[in-house]
DNA sequence: ATTATCTAGACAAAAAATAGACAGATACCT
DNA sequence: AGGTATCTGTCTATTTTTTGTCTAGATAAT
């Protein structure tokens, strides 16, 4: 099957190595001895593009290429292979001693922030994560944080870049690391924003929220259809949804997107999370969703709700069954 | 049945070749041998647009025309899937030692999705990037993984949800997991999309093989406008821009976009990466920026781009003095 | 008359080859 | 440590080949 060769451009653009270093380890240690064709110009096999593949790694690992380069495949194969089980060795996470208090992380990720520094803001919060916890991450540090960024913004000492950066940072940290608890958790709560919504480090918040509380945050992202609603509440089995709106975004949508849910998912309760839901009361109303305006009811309701499943735990899925 | 022939006006409007290039290729290479109609016109088949349009798009990748003129059509097709498939498995050899182990990944991931499980697909995450590291794991775990999903979802035996779920759960594990290095990187590239440009898996990945080349990534995420690139390429001193573009978003305002951004930014070299840039090779060469179309070119790229800093460190951001 | 197409040849940019040089690392040897 | 030698990726200069484009003159179509 190997009938096709290769000219050096496309070997080149396969294996990462410019045309001049192909030409020299074939010249110096003849690496790979590629016909010519009728005028003189290499051709190379399938084989020729693999064996300059593992050269590649190999030697972008650290090793010379004049001692690797007459070996054959196999012998590559192995060596890659030794090669790479010996970094992981290397890599074992220092023990860090818990400096520094909350005021310090902030600094420091104010100064992560301005540079755009990514690695540095990670390993920050890694920092903060392991001293604090992630509900105080979330309060002590994210939230001050996000604050202090949007009112900078605002001012024009930060950029919007800066703002979208360390937001998405935060998301994807607490996404990352939020879901670390070993404890044993039955109650599964489905989170998530209908279509046209987008807030998600609030509805990562929440997830936080609901851990802390005993719930097993099921998070499916945001603009989310009525009926990838009804699915993934169906599929991962929760007893409990909480919706999160953000009356930032145009929600004329809004209302009409309620009810459909409503219509889709008629047994559970349903929570309505965001800061000034009282614009959408009579829609809230009209559904039968619970309002909740802050963390302190949502606490509330999803202890209220825990008792009401633990009382009847059977019943709940029973509609998920006549599909 | 393919009765209709086609004047060469015709044929070159279909396949993006003028017709110079089109006869060119006839009388050197025999590449298609058209009948002649009475008035001794060419007259094209199907089939001769079709071998022609398959010799544009490889010539485009990078092979010459002589080499591959006189294939027939399967040959052709061969070629067009093999170069193509090289640029997205590229680094992932055939028979790797830890395949046995990917493979219950892939497994255990693959149900994590299916119940909307993010702790558990998270767990399993952590295992394979120790196991792999970065670069494998992207390559041999998550390129398989997200195209089967998505080969899922279009049977419809997987939700929209599920593929939203599993993309913003691998985005949020490279973004924080990928800079781990310890190695001291000097050389800084900016990764972006100009507005209305999204795909920021495929951002991430780029991240990875940037800093696989001892490039220290700043990503910044997509849709950011020219002023917010120029911002964070100044802020975070970069000595390097990567664009990525995503055909399949709406990007009438592309090309616009473009020139703006390199108004602002005159003086440095800007990669444009993007897997059908020839789509917009007029604006790329009116700009000045150097499209690439996949790892192995990024790769030669930056190591080219590397050598040059290295060559004149100081001269490179003077121009953000003068603001 | 204008436009499209054809042939044949010419041209310049790009790509590839060879040989040699260079500079930053790395290794080796006092 | 310090000096020397080697390694190695890149670059230069030059030649040859490839290849897209252009020109000019002729012919046919609209």
């Amino acid at each position: 099957m190997s009938e096709t060769k290769h000219p050096i451009q496309i070997v080149s653009r396969r294996t990462g190595l410019s045309p001049d270093v192909i030409r020299a380890w074939e010249r110096r240690y003849k690496a790979v001895k590629p016909n010519r064709g009728a005028n003189g110009r290499r051709l190379y096999t399938d084989n020729d593009i693999k064996k300059l593949m593992l050269l590649q790694r190999i030697t972008r690992g650290g090793r010379r290429i004049s001692d690797i380069a007459k070996l054959n495949l196999n012998s590559l194969e192995d060596l890659i292979e030794s090669d790479q089980s010996a970094t992981f060795v290397q890599t074992s996470l220092a023990n860090r001693p818990s400096t520094g208090s909350v005021m310090e992380y902030f600094d420091g990720s104010i100064e992560a922030i301005r540079d755009l520094d990514a690695s540095k803001l990670i390993s920050l919060f890694k920092i903060a994560h392991q001293e604090l916890g992630a509900v105080f991450l979330l309060e002590d540090l994210f939230s001050p944080l996000i604050q202090h960024v949007r009112d900078e913004c605002r001012i024009g000492t930060l950029r919007q870049t800066q703002e979208k950066f360390v937001v998405e940072l935060m998301k994807s940290f607490l996404l990352i690391n939020s879901s670390n608890t070993k404890k044993q958790i039955k109650n599964k709560v489905l989170i998530t924003a209908p279509i046209s919504q987008n807030d998600n480090l609030n509805m990562l918040r929440l997830c936080l929220v609901c851990e802390d509380s005993d719930w097993m945050p099921i998070y499916i992202g945001s603009s989310i259809s009525a009926d990838e609603i009804l699915f993934s509440y169906e599929q991962s089995k929760c007893s409990l949804i909480i919706l999160v709106v953000d009356p930032n975004e145009n929600s004329q949508f809004l209302p009409n997107e309620l009810r459909k849910i409503r219509s889709l998912i008629k047994d559970n309760e349903i929570l309505i999370y965001g800061d000034s839901i009282y614009y959408y009361q009579d829609v809230v109303k009209e559904t039968g969703m619970s309002s909740i305006n802050n963390i302190g009811e949502l606490r509330l309701a999803l202890n209220r709700a825990k008792n009401l499943i633990d009382f009847r735990p059977i019943i709940l899925h029973a509609k998920s069954e006549n599909n």
